[in-house]
DNA sequence: GTCTATAATGAGATAGAC
DNA sequence: GTCTATCTCATTATAGAC
């Protein structure tokens, strides 16, 4: 907290300039995409004082990573939490915990700190790769819990589903909200313009009545799956 | 179509190899990732040769994104031009419709020849990057018809929708359908091998009621939007 | 078509002066 | 903490013999 003594221009500190820059840049253009020579002149300090500050290029990763996934992943968990403890039965209904898992994250991607949002399109880029990202295990430790407890939320709002329906309708909900964070700007494009990627209301309004009729039709009984499976993979003309 | 004189174990070509190498290589390691030399090293031909039959390296990504792009774009529109022609209406269903569109995804996924694997991860994995993939432009060209046809049929068949949440659903069933060609193994993770990443049969059977449920949902007046919304947005305590 | 050789650049990392 | 200087290695790409 000490502040600067001269009246120029405070600039912010040399390691935290380094972080915002490599939070930037590597959700931009991946860990591989990204050069430490990138970071230091987007940072504007030498690239040796990179290296001083946060040693070999995997560990200035983990520390992008590090700076914010406790406290994303506890922003999402507290919204959970928040839906049990204001329940009336003590079991928030499945809307509420699908509405608790995506505005968790909206409300980060959207706030008028960017770095947030970069940090998201980060993790969302991660999570695509089939291979090891040197941020695959920071990013199991932090979002474990998550996933367990979410999961726990959901079968106990719909315990007609089977475990892998919840299992794999959850996931698609991950998929979504990650797909959404990055702004990969496709949406935009594929809409005309209709729709923009910032509008998180418009998602989030979206999202929550998707996703609660999508995993409600998964507990109804259908069809033994064999019909809907063998009427088009039979046609293989080509 | 010409055999190899000799008994000698017939080796693939070499501009072949390559090509399988850059594929399987880039899907993994995304486009920075991966180096000509590891190409080369995995194709067993000399580094030079990569560069002889291909030109510098985005274009032999480009090479690897364009062998199989219009055959997989055409695969997905045939399967919905025989919805069209066999509905009887001439309008197919909802459910047909996203049924003929993640099917002619999963159909290529799971060939025995897993080069349709690697290629189908490789387009999930670009276009998670919010920044100029260098097959970018190529992907949009290939995709695009398909994208504009896609809706359509969706618009016909869902008319209560409003263009804006037609729009948004369906790029939530691409991403979905990417995300499980992309096969990351984090769903059999987080599902403790309950769910299978090659399982397609069920992950079709699962997809189309959950992606046709979801998008009548939106379809149905729903409250203005601001309850939703303010309820869990106001609380920021942290 | 395939090879060896090499050019030209950029990468990550460290040593040591200030 | 910050800088200059440098080391070592890998990268893409090309030239030219076979």
């Amino acid at each position: 907290m000490k502040q600067s003594a001269s009246r120029a221009p405070a600039r912010k500190p040399t390691r935290l300039r380094i972080l915002d820059s490599s939070e930037r840049l590597f959700a931009a253009g991946g860990y591989e995409g990204v050069s430490l020579r990138d970071i230091a002149r987007d940072a504007q300090v030498k690239v040796a004082l990179v290296s001083y500050h946060f040693g070999p290029k995997q560990d200035l990763f983990r520390h992008v990573i590090g700076r914010r996934s406790a406290e994303h992943a506890s922003r999402v968990l507290e919204a959970l939490e928040h839906e049990e403890q204001t329940a009336p039965t003590g079991v928030p209904a499945l809307e509420r915990v699908i509405h608790a898992f995506c505005s968790g994250s909206f409300e980060l991607a959207r706030l008028p700190d960017a770095g947030w949002k970069h940090y998201l399109q980060l993790i969302a880029r991660s999570a695509m790769s089939p291979v090891n990202t040197p941020a695959l295990k920071p990013l199991n430790a932090a979002y474990g819990p998550v996933v367990r407890r979410y999961c726990a939320a959901l079968r106990a709002a719909s315990p007609e589903l089977r475990d892998e329906d919840l299992y794999t309708a959850f996931y698609w909900v991950q998929s979504i909200v990650q797909r959404m964070v990055a702004e990969t700007g496709i949406l935009d494009r594929q809409s005309r313009g209709l729709c923009r990627s910032g509008d998180y209301d418009a998602h989030l309004a979206r999202l929550v009545p998707f996703a609660t009729a999508g995993i409600r039709a998964l507990g109804t009984p259908r069809p033994t799956r064999a019909k809907a499976a063998s009427s088009a993979v039979r046609r293989r003309a080509r």
